[in-house]
DNA sequence: TTGTATGCGTTATCAG
DNA sequence: CTGATAACGCATACAA
C-alpha cells in the first residue's frame, strides 16, 4: 500500500504538499497540484483513515443514529447510506440509539467519543429533537436532516416531496376513471402523513372543483389494524369508494385483507394504492401500486451536503434544502372501476 | 481522553505492561495486572481504535457482509450484531456485497483492504460459499457462519435449532387439539425449509404413530403469492386443515390473506403459525404465533467466538458449533379447532 | 516479569 | 506558495 511518501516522492514535492493537495487548501499552484493528483492516481494511493484519524482525532466515518430496528424506512435509508459513502469513497457509523431513555444525552456522546464522527445525518424521528440539535451544535458536529418535519435554519436537509406524490398517485387512480377514492392516513403527528393527506385532497379538488368532493379520509396512523379496521369501514359504507389510497404499504396490505374478507377482488371490485415502496408491495399479490421513496437519491444528496460542508469553511456555511425526486410504481393493483360508478360524482 | 501514558502513570508501571494487559498476554503478574485493571477502569480509559490499527494494520472493528437490503433476516441480524458489538466494546462495519456479481472476488478484497477488518461474519447465503471462504482463508481473515447449510471443519458456526422449533411449534397446535395440520414449506435449496419441515412431520409422526398422517405439506418457496395459492389450495380441500404453519412469517401473512378470501376467520376458523419472528407478525391482525428468531443471542454468541479466537493462537483454534436457544412466541392467531374435528384422525 | 525506544501515516507548526 | 520536522496513541524489538 503506498503511503503519502510514495506520493510525494512520485511527485517531486514535499508530503506537506501532498496533504494540502488532499485536504483542498487553497495556496497550492495548480499545476503542483495536477502533478500530485496524478502521482496518487498512478500509485492507486488511498490515505489511511486510521493515520489521519489518530492525528486530526476526527473520524472521516459519517455517522448515523438508529432508533427503531422494525422500521422499515430506517433500514432501507440505512441501507442506501451504505451504498452512497462506499460510492463516495467514505464509511457509515452507526449507532444504536434509545430516543426514549433518558440517558440519550450520554449514548450520544458516548456514540460521539468512540467513533469520533465529526458528521452526521439524522433520520426521522431523531431529526425533530431540538435537545439533539444542541447537543451536536456543542459538540461541533455538523449535520444533515432526512425529511424533517420542520426546518432548522443553518442546517441542510434533504427530502422527497410528500405531497405533490400523493397529489400525483391519486391524479393516476383519478385519470382511470375513479371518483369516489378513499385516503387511509398516516398517524396525524407525522409531518409526512399530513402532507400526503394534503396532496391527496389537493388532487381531489382538482378534479371535482370543490374540496372534499369524492373523497373519503380516515386516520389509520400508520398501524395495521386500525388500517384494517378504516378500510372495513369504507368498504361497507352504503357509497363505498371504488379505489383507496394508504398512506404506506402496510396500511394497503391491511386493505387488501380488509377487501379479502368482505368478497371484494383487488384490483377488479377494488383499487389500491400505497406509499414507501416497502418490500411488502413487492412481495403482496397483486403487487402494489405505490410511491417509491428515493432512498437512493436522498442518501447521495446528504453525503453530498456532507462532503462539501466540511472542507470549505471559507467563509459561512451555505445550507440548502434539498428535494429528490421519486417515482411512482404503477404494478396490478390498480384498475378501472365498474363502469356505472366511472363518471358518478 | 487518557492514554496508554495515563493509566500507565496511575498504576505505577510502563505503558508496555498496560498494553499487555489490554491485549491478554500471559506474563504479567495477576497483581500488577489488577492494578492496571484498576487504573484503566479509574480513568475511564478507552484505547485508540485509530492507534492500534495504525500501529497493527488491523482494524479491532468486526465485518459483515450484505447482499439483499429487502431481507428482514439479514436487517434483523444486522441490528443484533451492532447491539452485541456495542455491548463487547467492538465495531461493526458492513459492506455490501453483491453475490451474484463476477467481480465479487474484487469487492470482497477492496472491503478488506480499506476495512483492514481481520474477523468477520458470514451471514445466509454468504456463509456457504466455498470461494468466499478460501478468498477469507488465503488473506488469513477468522471468520464464523452464521446458520449454515452445512458446518466446515476448522469453522466455528452458531445457529438456532430450526428442527426442534419447527417440532415445538407444532406440537402446540398439536396441544390445542388440532389432528390435521398444513405446512407451507419455504424453498427446497434453502437448508432451513427441509429442517422446518422435517421437524414438523416429526411432531406429527410423534403425534399419530405414523409418518405423513394429518400431514399436508405444500413447497410455499418463501414467495407470498405461491404461499397464498398453496393456503387456498389447503383450505378449499375436502379436508381441509384446522391448522397452517407457514415455514415464514409473511407467507403465514399470505395464508391470512387466502382465509379471508375464503371468508375464514383466523384463528376462529383457522389457527395459523408463523416462523422467524419478524415485525409483520406483531403488525397484522390478530397478530400472529411465531417461533422468534434468536438474533439476539445468535449474534453475542458469535461476538463472542470472535472474541475468543483472537487473542489466544496458543496452540491450534479451537472451533465450536454453538446452538442458541429460540423462544416460541404465543400471540392471537391460534385457538382450539372445532369440536367435531378435534379428535378426528 | 517489566521497561525503553522506535515507527506506523497523517496533519500542523513554523520557517523559508 | 512550499518544505522540514514534531507530534498523535499504541505495539513491539530489544534490553534489563
Amino acid at each position: 500500500m503506498p503511503t503519502i511518501i510514495d506520493v510525494a516522492k512520485k511527485a517531486g514535492v514535499s508530503i506537506k504538499t501532498v496533504s494540502r493537495v488532499m485536504n483542498n487548501e487553497a495556496r497550492v499552484r495548480s499545476e503542483t497540484r495536477r502533478k500530485v493528483r496524478q502521482a496518487m492516481s498512478d500509485l492507486d494511493y488511498r490515505p489511511s483513515a486510521a493515520a489521519r484519524q489518530m492525528r486530526s482525532g476526527k473520524s472521516t466515518a459519517i455517522g448515523m443514529l438508529y432508533s427503531d430496528p422494525s422500521s422499515g424506512y430506517q433500514s432501507q435509508l440505512n441501507h442506501a447510506m451504505m451504498q452512497a459513502c462506499s460510492d463516495a469513497g467514505r464509511y457509515l457509523t452507526v449507532g444504536l440509539f434509545d430516543e426514549t431513555k433518558r440517558q440519550w444525552k450520554r449514548q450520544l456522546e458516548a456514540f460521539l467519543d468512540r467513533t469520533k464522527v465529526s458528521c452526521m445525518v439524522l433520520v426521522p424521528p431523531m431529526c425533530d429533537s431540538r435537545a439533539l440539535h444542541d447537543c451536536l451544535a456543542e459538540r461541533d458536529v455538523k449535520y444533515v436532516l432526512i425529511s424533517p418535519s420542520r426546518e432548522k435554519s443553518g442546517v441542510s436537509s434533504v427530502a422527497m416531496d410528500d405531497k405533490r406524490a400523493a397529489r400525483e398517485i391519486t391524479e393516476h387512480l383519478l385519470q382511470l376513471g375513479h371518483r369516489r377514492i378513499g385516503h387511509i392516513a398516516g398517524h396525524p403527528d407525522h409531518a409526512a402523513s399530513v402532507l400526503r393527506r394534503t396532496g391527496f385532497l389537493d388532487a381531489m379538488e382538482a378534479a371535482s372543483g370543490r374540496r372534499g368532493t369524492g373523497a373519503v379520509v380516515s386516520e389509520g396512523r400508520f398501524d395495521f389494524r386500525r388500517a384494517l379496521e378504516m378500510a372495513e369501514t369504507m368498504l361497507t359504507a352504503e357509497a363505498r369508494p371504488t379505489a383507496i389510497f394508504a398512506a404506506s404499504d402496510e396500511m394497503a396490505a391491511a386493505t387488501y385483507m380488509a377487501a379479502g374478507r368482505l368478497g371484494l377482488s383487488v384490483p377488479r371490485d377494488i383499487s389500491v394504492a400505497g406509499f414507501d415502496g416497502a418490500p411488502i408491495a413487492e412481495i403482496i399479490w397483486p403487487s402494489l401500486t405505490t410511491v417509491a421513496q428515493p432512498y437512493g437519491g436522498i442518501a447521495r444528496a446528504a453525503v453530498d451536503i456532507l462532503n462539501r460542508v466540511e472542507p470549505g469553511e471559507d467563509g459561512e456555511i451555505h445550507t440548502e434544502k434539498n428535494i429528490v425526486p421519486h417515482n411512482i410504481i404503477i404494478r396490478n393493483s390498480c384498475g378501472k372501476p365498474p363502469r356505472h360508478l366511472r363518471e358518478a360524482k
